[in-house]
DNA sequence: CTATGAACCTGACAGC
DNA sequence: TGCTGTCAGGTTCATA
């Protein structure tokens, strides 16, 4: 569930809750939620204990926690991960998976995930601090490094639907499927419009307006449908409310009243305004003529 | 290298 | 009361 502006709650709250503390105990209660540090459970509760932490990071979904050795522990909440700040004897969580606690009497960290497709890792960084895992990943629409003309040349390469491009996290990281429908809704742009003919400005738009929107949810604590997303305070966020087209099939369009449509989309659910989102005439081009020059 | 779909999990809910 | 099928905010891996 979480997308970047939930995940930027969390980055926040973790901050504010256990930067400048020591690590004192760590216990893993379910490998799958390590399994991304390769060397096991063990290995990652080695290198976590007697370590100071400092300033949390992000990019894109995934955030991460300096430690005094010099490596970072990193984080992905996946679908349905929390990290919560608790008191130490509070009772354990249904889907309690990783349980950090501090030297001082301070709250203890727990990660909690009920469908374990997210987890925790601790691995080595770049001079700027960056996890070396994570250097695949495209910068988001947050970096002041982000390139924008970097990024429609690339989206324009692709053979591929501007939906698609729009969560491929090697082009722009941080945008999921519910902040995707309402940056193609504010731009205009059906999901499927082929990126190689998408024009410069429409590229432009759509990654504006996805800026545009997770900035506005972020200043709203972020969207939450149900209790799978939390801030570290166990407190959900309330831009659902704000949302013009996720989740509202049916509902008339907020711009031109037209009952708004849900389509499948790999697996999933896309939801679009058939009026100010017009289908592409040719859907997503993927058959592509090769020719071989000898 | 690029594009696609299945797999990875648990739980809530609708319909029978 | 069960059972079955569907759906959920994400990433990775195998296969073309």
């Amino acid at each position: 569930m979480p997308e970047l502006p939930e995940v930027e709650v969390v980055r926040r709250g973790l901050q504010s809750a256990v930067a400048g503390r020591m690590i004192d105990r760590v216990s893993v209660h379910h490998p799958r939620s390590v399994r991304r540090h390769a060397p096991g459970a063990d290995d990652f509760t080695r290198r976590l204990v007697g370590q100071r932490v400092g300033l949390a990071g992000r990019r894109g979904k995934y955030l991460w926690l300096p430690l005094a050795s010099g490596e970072v522990v990193t984080g992905h909440l996946g679908m349905s991960g929390q990290l919560v700040a608790v008191t130490p004897d509070a009772p354990a969580e249904r889907h309690l998976r990783v349980r950090v606690r501090f030297a001082d009497a301070g709250p203890e960290l727990r990660f909690v995930d009920q469908r374990t497709f997210g987890g925790l890792s601790v691995e080595d960084a770049d001079d700027a601090g960056v996890p070396l895992t994570l250097r695949h990943l495209a910068r988001d629409p947050f970096d002041p490094d982000f390139d924008e003309g970097e990024f429609v040349r690339r989206v324009r390469r692709r053979r591929t639907g501007v939906k698609r491009a729009l969560l491929d996290q090697t082009l722009v990281s941080g945008i999921g499927n519910i902040y995707a429908d309402e940056a193609l809704w504010r731009a205009g742009l059906h999901g499927t419009r082929p990126t190689a003919r998408l024009r410069m400005i429409d590229a432009l738009a759509v990654l504006h307006a996805a800026r545009d929107v997770m900035a506005e949810a972020l200043g709203s604590g972020g969207t939450s449908f149900d209790a799978l997303y939390v801030d570290v305070n166990g407190r959900g966020g309330y831009f659902e409310r704000s949302l013009a087209v996720y989740g509202r099939r049916g509902l008339p369009c907020l711009r031109c009243g037209a009952p708004i449509v849900r389509e499948p989309f790999m697996n999933r659910s896309s939801f679009s305004c058939p009026h100010c989102q017009r289908r592409p005439r040719s859907p997503a081009v993927r058959t592509l003529k090769t020719v071989t020059i000898s």
